[in-house]
DNA sequence: AATATAGTGTGTAAAAATTACACCATTAAA
DNA sequence: TTTAATGGTGTAATTTTTACACACTATATT
């Protein structure tokens, strides 16, 4: 049977590839699509900009609407303007990327009814996505494993509170590769910004390792005397 | 007298953040815009997106039209889409940049009407431009910056041939800073992709120095093996 | 012809950053 | 008490980065 769909002129949209880390794995979310067109499919989080909200705003809403999650720091990395990627019309969307703690607390729970369900996915092994989401999955991942050696994108990754071997362990994931854990150590806590806290963690069946916290405020000052700020 | 100006929904545009090299001195492109609004402003070279087209092929078209220049090799670097940045209805904008030679001999020469004159400008000193341009040339100027360090775009904007003083001052340029030569220079010919040409440098009143140039072939091969590509 | 001018081209030592590498300590569970 | 699992630590070798000064060459000027 064939479905007949409504066109449009042009719209834009956001699309959102939000990271997470969660046993030693990174992770995005996904919602499955409960409207044509691709209905049924996974999809990245991503819908449809108002006429009168600025992208950021729509960026930060749609992805409440359809997912229940508020209040992360999303940032824009790339637009994609292919004619064809929309089979109803021209649709060029603009995709962020977010790094969250994945919090088993906070459930996922789509606000709309455009999405059936929303939930966390480990990048290997990534099914076909909607539209060309799987490009634009693979261009924010890309982005972000530049970007793990020159902002503080892991922290946002982790609990507040982490020990050094989850901070480890997230590097290697996004990185893809093992790392030497003294060596590490000695960097991570050569830059300053990490403090040490008086506290060990819990429930774990071996020696407890000391927890640690990104400290915010001193790695504002020491990144910001070595250079202009950034965008 | 007040200008009535129509209004419309929702369009695509893009801009573009040329930038040029010349007399040891970082440029833009710019276009004295003759059309409301803004007529008579100086602007980046930008316009809408057309329906059928995608918007990389829609920055080249629009850059030759307003400036005489093709071919260039143009990176989507940000989409700036607050609701009231067009005086005349929701215009969402999707910023590109590219560097290129300055070449006397290529004439700037607007296509359409739509812009009196095209020409290069100093990055220092810019004047105000239309719309938001000015944020969208800093953003560009602060990728640029960035990229400099991890990519091969200075060679965009030298001749084919140039001089390792050349060259740095072009990072000076850029970074803002000078640089060591004995340092820059034995840095720079160790990545192993100049190639040391049997010419020099004519048409000066001292010491000419060695040409050089960048062999795109080995960059790939040193760059590839390396690390996965980029985008 | 001599000299002034302007930029070219080169090496080395010190300091800093990165890499490679192995074993004892601690905790909980068996 | 033993086992299993991970935590935590230092040093030497190598590589990379930095700081630093002077003789050479080509032309223009007198």
């Amino acid at each position: 049977m064939e479905v007949k769909l409504p066109t449009f002129d042009s719209v834009f949209s956001v699309d959102c590839v939000i990271f997470g880390f969660e046993a030693g794995e990174l992770k995005i979310l996904l919602i499955e699509r409960n409207e044509e067109p691709y209905k049924d499919w996974l999809a990245l989080p991503g819908y449809i900009v108002e006429q009168d909200e600025s992208i950021d705003d729509a960026a930060e809403r749609i992805l409440y609407e359809l997912t229940g999650l508020r209040d992360l720091h999303m940032q824009q990395f790339h637009t994609f303007g292919e004619v064809n990627r929309h089979p109803q019309g021209r649709v060029i969307t603009v995709a962020y990327y977010a790094l969250i703690r994945i919090n088993g607390q906070k459930e996922l729970r789509p606000i709309t009814q455009y999405a059936r369900k929303a939930f966390w996915h480990p990048v290997n092994e990534l099914p076909k996505l909607a539209f060309d989401h799987t490009a634009i999955f693979q261009t924010a991942f890309n982005k972000i494993r530049r970007r793990l050696n020159y902002q503080p994108i892991a922290f946002e990754l982790l609990p507040e509170k982490f020990t050094l071997t989850q901070l480890q362990s997230l590097y290697e994931a996004v990185e893809n590769r093992k790392l030497d854990k003294r060596n590490f150590r000695k960097k991570m806590l050569s830059y300053g910004f990490l403090k040490e806290l008086d506290e060990k963690q819990k429930g774990v069946s071996y020696r407890a390792a000391k927890l640690y916290k990104f400290d915010r405020r001193k790695y504002a000052k020491i990144f910001h005397s070595e250079m202009g700020g950034e965008k």
